[in-house]
RNA sequence: GCGGGCAUGGUGGAAUUGGCAGACACGCAGGAUUUAGGAUCCUGUGGAGUAUUCCGUGUGGGUUCAAGUCCCACUGCCCGCACCA
């Protein structure tokens, strides 16, 4: 009988759907996993190939531990907000709710054409509003915390999607998203204090199994650094102070540099303290005017004004030294302005040579002439008073030691993590529950009053000004005030699109609580998530900003963990055919429909887990894919090819077991690729004895299960092994029979392979070597020569050293 | 520029962590079956050679009885950060 891949997928589809077999139970004795996938966004394009690629890893994961006995949580949910819906609803004049609904049926169907195992009961949607009445809830603690707040602020403007972007998400000063440039604006922008949470953020990291490029990545990110603030006295009266991670080199300070957009400039220039006041103005015009890109993009050629009038002094040493204002120092990082110390930092070394300023050696080591010298490890201090001859290390906290006691200055941690820009001018978010009260303030919506329900709207192309569509809802703009009743006015602006996702699997646990967020029973069995796997771009942003609402919502007793995910893992990309990144435009895309229908869904899940190493990328071969197919087809012929016999035959033994073992650990180590070969060759060693006996085929079909479940649920179910596959136990294996007996050994001589014998393993040293110095061809090399060492390595081979 | 990673057949990739390089699969070649095949099955397949031989894991050097694996230098790709003081 052949092998119809669609009419076994579609039987078994069905029958998991109506017998809920995948669902997770609610018994909070039983051991849990909760195992969670990015929840994709339902995009018009449907479902990419990549997508599967981490859905069915942790499938396999997840139905594994079934087969173990867990209670798993295995969720799929839609994270439908954002700009790609609403700008598709804009050209089609569509509303963007009937955009979304249609997405999410397109990819719940080609999901479950996947035979994926979710748990379909517990599914969510972060635009349906008893969801984002919990997002909303969430934001009002922050609010009432402290933590969000409203500024005035220079942001991140996207010229192409009309609309403020986080610091992370404009990429080299383009659009992460549409790739179109970004300009300065002033806006007043509702912002959340991540900088607040920046060393847990760090620190817990250490707790966690995450793949290292992922905590390294956002260690860089968050970029923590220890160093020390200096207070500069200058002529001026002011005291300016600098942040340095390099407070041995302050003796090599020659100039000082501040930031174009630095406080003082201004009054300095008001106060008629700047005899070049014009040239200055110029500058800084200039510098306002740039983007960041172009700022970024330029940064060959240093550029920059020397303050004419006002000058530092140097507290070690009380000399004065000019001040300049350059673009090279960021306004927004340290105090704004920074020491220069040309000799040992390479920036301060092409600025001084450029405006030709002295350029003073403190560290001992390199030629400053040439280049700075900015090797912090090996270096000794010269030409520094109270530092010279101490290494960079011990003048570090001698000097600190030193400012501190003169109140010159102190230690201080720096980071490079910014708050979060969270206000998007936009319609298809979540509606920011706040009210604007000319007596109260800002005031949030009681509790009682959440969803704050997005209004209907017919328009949704931002203003001109880049206000929200929804400021022109002047009905429901006009409110009165929660505290005092007066006249009031909503907030216009809407969430990112991060803000759904960073607390869905929370949801997951309790996906129908009216009356909170997550109950306490459901959170304390379920969480933390045991493991999360998703993309390497998640990384800086949802990943990130997933934990500090997690450790927010940890502080504030809602959750009992510090960390959400236990465990995070991250799956390459899957490339076109050509090796290239997938794109309608580069004309590689393949369709997993297409595949499915084609191949089916246990070749399409099995192709992709046996495509290469899961965690780099691998591009898509239409060939290969047949490989997986025909293996498939192997196993499905050999219920003709049974033997007689019970159990496992003596033959088999070895391998069976170690092909138990092989598939466990490669399944839990991300090594999908090897399980899958193992598989593979247990089925040669079957072809090789002429078939398998009903209990070697068990244990295949176990094994295979959790790749591919539909082929070998029809074979448990028509071989009548009782009950289905998805309800039986994961095989065991005995570690004393994954080795075999006798085997065969290379004999070396001088390390060249001379001969091969057989011998027992556990055989002795002493009786190896003599079986192995008896053997024909190694006599004959060894005639003549004396024997300097011998060595046996069990099991593997022999090597005489002879000469 | 700084930081990290990688480099193995025609291709995707294995190699129990220093112990028989090339598992598994694709592709290719030959054969069987077939009216036919881009279907299926068998056999072969790193290179050179008549060989019971030699060479072979980007290049050059080193450590070791033994190196794809460890160390040093170089080359080439990929990723992250990018004036963060």
């Amino acid at each position: 009988m052949r092998y119809n891949h669609s009419e076994i997928e579609k039987k078994w589809q069905e029958k998991w759907v109506k017998e809920k077999t995948f669902a997770a139970k609610s018994d909070y004795t039983l051991p849990k996993f909760f195992a969670l996938v990015e929840f994709p966004y339902p995009s018009g394009q449907g479902l990419h190939v990549g997508h599967p690629r981490s859905y069915t890893a942790l499938d396999i994961v997840s139905r594994k531990r079934r087969l173990e006995g867990y209670n798993v949580l295995y969720p799929m949910g839609w994270d439908a907000f954002g700009l790609p819906t609403e700008n598709f609803a804009m050209k089609n004049h569509i509303h963007p709710e009937v955009v979304t609904k249609n997405n999410v049926a397109r990819f719940k169907a080609q999901l479950q054409s996947l035979g994926l195992s979710f748990d379909w009961d517990r599914e969510i949607n972060t635009t349906d509003p008893s969801y984002y009445k919990w997002t909303q809830w969430i934001f009002v603690q922050l609010f009432k915390k402290g933590l969000a707040y409203k500024k005035e602020m220079n942001v991140n403007f996207c010229t192409g999607c009309k609309v403020v972007l986080a610091n992370e998400e404009v990429v080299n000063g383009v659009c992460e998203r549409c790739g179109s440039q970004v300009v300065h604006k002033n806006k007043s922008q509702w912002m959340l204090k991540i900088t607040e949470y920046a060393d847990r953020l760090v620190d817990d990291l250490d707790g966690l199994e995450y793949a290292e490029r992922v905590s390294t990545q956002q260690k860089n990110w968050i970029g923590r650094s220890y160093g020390t603030e200096v207070n500069f006295d200058t002529t001026a009266g002011e005291v300016l102070t600098v942040y340095t991670t390099r407070a041995d080199t302050l003796f090599g300070a020659t100039y000082m540099v501040m930031s174009p957009e630095h406080a003082y400039i201004q009054k300095w220039m008001d106060e008629g303290k700047l005899n070049n006041a014009d040239e200055v103005t110029a500058y800084r015009d200039a510098a306002a005017h740039k983007s960041d890109f172009e700022r970024t993009e330029l940064n060959k050629e240093k550029t920059g004004v020397r303050l004419d009038g006002v000058m530092g002094i140097n507290p070690v040493n009380g000399l004065e030294i000019p001040i300049f204002i350059s673009d090279y120092v960021l306004a927004s990082y340290g105090t704004g302005a920074i020491m220069a110390v040309p000799g040992h930092d390479t920036r301060d070394w092409e600025f001084a040579k450029k405006f030709n300023l002295p350029i003073i050696e403190v560290v001992k080591g390199g030629d400053v002439e040439k280049e700075a010298f900015v090797d912090c490890h090996t270096g000794v201090m010269v030409n520094s008073g109270f530092l010279t001859g101490k290494t960079v290390q011990e003048a570090i906290p001698a000097m600190q030691a030193w400012l501190t006691e003169q109140g010159k200055g102190q230690k201080k941690v720096n980071f490079k993590l910014r708050d979060w820009v969270f206000s998007r001018q936009r319609y298809w978010g979540e509606p920011i529950p706040m009210v604007w009260c000319d007596k109260c303030g800002w005031v949030p919506l009681p509790e009682d009053q959440l969803p704050l329900t997005l209004p209907e709207l017919k328009d949704f192309e931002p203003t001109t000004d880049g206000e929200s569509p929804l400021s022109r809802l002047t009905d429901w703009v006009n409110t009165t005030c929660p505290h005092c009743g007066g006249a009031a006015k909503r907030e216009t602006d809407t969430m990112p699109q991060w803000a759904g996702s960073s607390w869905y699997f929370l949801r997951y646990m309790d996906p129908h609580n009216d009356k909170a967020l997550v109950s306490p029973e459901a959170v304390n069995y379920w969480g933390p998530v045991d493991w999360y796997n998703g993309g390497m771009e998640h990384t800086t942003l949802h990943l990130l900003y997933s934990r500090f609402w997690h450790k927010f919502l940890y502080d504030i007793g809602v959750v009992p963990t510090k960390e959400p995910y236990a465990k995070r893992t991250s799956h390459g990309m899957i490339l076109g055919e050509n090796g290239e990144k997938m794109s309608k435009s580069r004309g590689n895309v393949v369709n997993p429909d297409d595949i499915v229908s084609e191949y089916g869904a246990d070749t399409m899940r099995l192709y992709e887990m046996f495509i290469g190493d899961f965690e780099k990328a691998a591009p898509w071969s239409s060939n290969s894919i047949r490989g997986c197919r025909r293996f498939l087809e192997r196993v499905w012929f050999l219920q003709d090819k049974l033997v007689d016999g019970d159990g496992i035959r003596p033959a088999l033994e070895v391998s069976i077991h170690k092909t138990i073992r092989k598939v466990g650990e490669d399944i839990e180590g991300l090594k999908y690729n090897t399980a899958i070969a193992a598989m593979m060759a247990l089925m040669n060693d079957f072809d090789q004895n002429g078939g398998a006996t009903r209990e070697e085929y068990r244990i295949l079909l176990l094994l295979l299960n959790p790749f591919a479940p539909h082929i070998t649920e029809e074979l448990w179910e028509k071989m009548n092994y009782g009950g289905q596959l998805a309800h039986a136990k994961w095989p065991v294996y005995d570690e004393a029979k994954c080795e075999n007996k006798t085997a065969e050994i290379a004999i070396q001589i001088n390390g060249k392979i001379r001969s091969r014998i057989q011998v027992s393993v556990d055989g002795e040293q002493a009786e190896i070597l003599a079986i192995a110095k008896a053997d024909p061809k190694v006599a004959a090399e060894l005639e003549g020569k004396t024997i300097i060492k011998e060595l046996y390595v069990k099991g593997k081979l022999v090597n005489i050293v002879a000469k």
